[in-house]
DNA sequence: GTCTATATTTCGATAGAC
DNA sequence: GTCTATCGAAATATAGAC
């Protein structure tokens, strides 16, 4: 079958796809043959596409990163713009726990992550932020985020009550873990970041100024 | 050279070596043969001291987790705890960035990382937050530790300038960031997790009690 | 722009000699 | 407890036909 009239392949098909693969199976069992299956194609008509395998993995992770709207910042007060933020940060990498150390490794040269980069320092500077500062609250709050994405709390208990019994007298209840993961899970980010916002602030107040309290709803209007 | 009257291997060698490899090529390329190499044995040698590649990765992160002190626990002041068991915790593990998205999947059935998890959920429940809450601080201090050594901040910039200069404003100095990595990485953890510190007392004073000053120095005797 | 064919390398693990 | 030999599988990527 060389040569159909309308290509069977596209860069947006592959890139799907190979999310979809990377999420079911893990990063250490896609391949490039694999995703090539996945598309009705064999593995070499991919490289029409892409010239690695590692460009894939770069459109596969910057399209996650670019589902994380960071419109707000510089538009709402910096607390609920990181609130914001950190919520949406972490639901898109969530759905992708799989693709997460990779995409942890920096924005490199991916348009999104810099795109996402720019508008949280630029937001944080325009706030009030020194340039120090707004660096060192991005970072963190990559680390937060990314950390909280790359492996679930509750799931890496195993539900095996005999093993904590003896020798982990606290952890009689750990193999219960795993029945709650997602509240847990959601709960211990959620309960991290009002921590980290509120910790901020007072950073804030004590190296920048005053703070107005916070409207009820919106934007600054 | 069959049988030779002294052991060549050990559990302990090839723990340490196999971390060292994975420290220098990663993951990726870390495999059994290679480890085999340089402990100067050929591949199926391993196999009389571990039943599986999987084994020995377990093994090496459990080593990492048993570097991290928490002794203190139950000892110190819960605030105190936490900002000691962070920072030593994150120091193991960004000496070791290749593994952490290994050892984040959670303790698992590996002793070093249960008795951690033990050490910690006691000691906050014993400082008199619910278990609820213990199980969140544990989750959230884990994602902030493990996201901070996954990947470095400062070195995710590439020493590009000309690729911030148009179309990312506020990222004209990214390029440097690489300079002062160590910094820059080690100055936004130390900020992240005074701030969680200082937002986790507020939560306490509000569900729990008042919380005592901290003694300028040690422990609570 | 997809195909066939293939070069080249590497992998985890087992069997059985010594 | 190390070795040799090997199984069986899978990997990224290229060359060139159509």
């Amino acid at each position: 079958m060389p040569r159909p009239r309308q290509a069977l392949l596209s860069r947006e098909r592959i890139v799907e796809t190979a999310a979809a693969l990377i999420d079911a199976d893990g990063l250490d069992a896609f391949s490039t043959r694999r995703l090539a299956a996945a598309l009705g194609v064999r593995g070499p008509s991919l490289y029409n596409h892409f010239a690695t395998k590692d460009e894939i993995l770069d459109a596969v992770a910057d399209s996650i990163t670019g589902q994380v709207d960071v419109s707000f910042f510089g538009e709402v007060d910096w607390r609920e713009a990181l609130r914001r933020w950190g919520h949406g940060f972490r639901a898109a990498l969530a759905a992708h726990p799989n693709i997460v150390p990779h995409l942890a490794q920096g924005p490199g040269r991916r348009p999104a992550a810099l795109a996402m980069a720019d508008a949280v320092y630029g937001g944080l500077v325009a706030a009030g932020w020194s340039p120090a500062r707004a660096t060192h609250i991005g970072a963190l709050m990559r680390y937060f985020v990314t950390g909280s994405a790359l492996g679930s709390f509750a799931r890496g208990f195993v539900e095996d009550p005999g093993l904590y019994a003896e020798q982990y007298p606290h952890l009689s209840q750990a193999h219960r873990l795993a029945e709650h993961q997602q509240r847990v899970d959601e709960g211990a980010f959620a309960l991290g970041l009002e921590a980290l916002i509120d910790g901020l602030s007072h950073t804030y107040e004590r190296l920048v100024g005053p703070l107005a309290p916070l409207p009820p709803e919106g934007g600054t209007h």
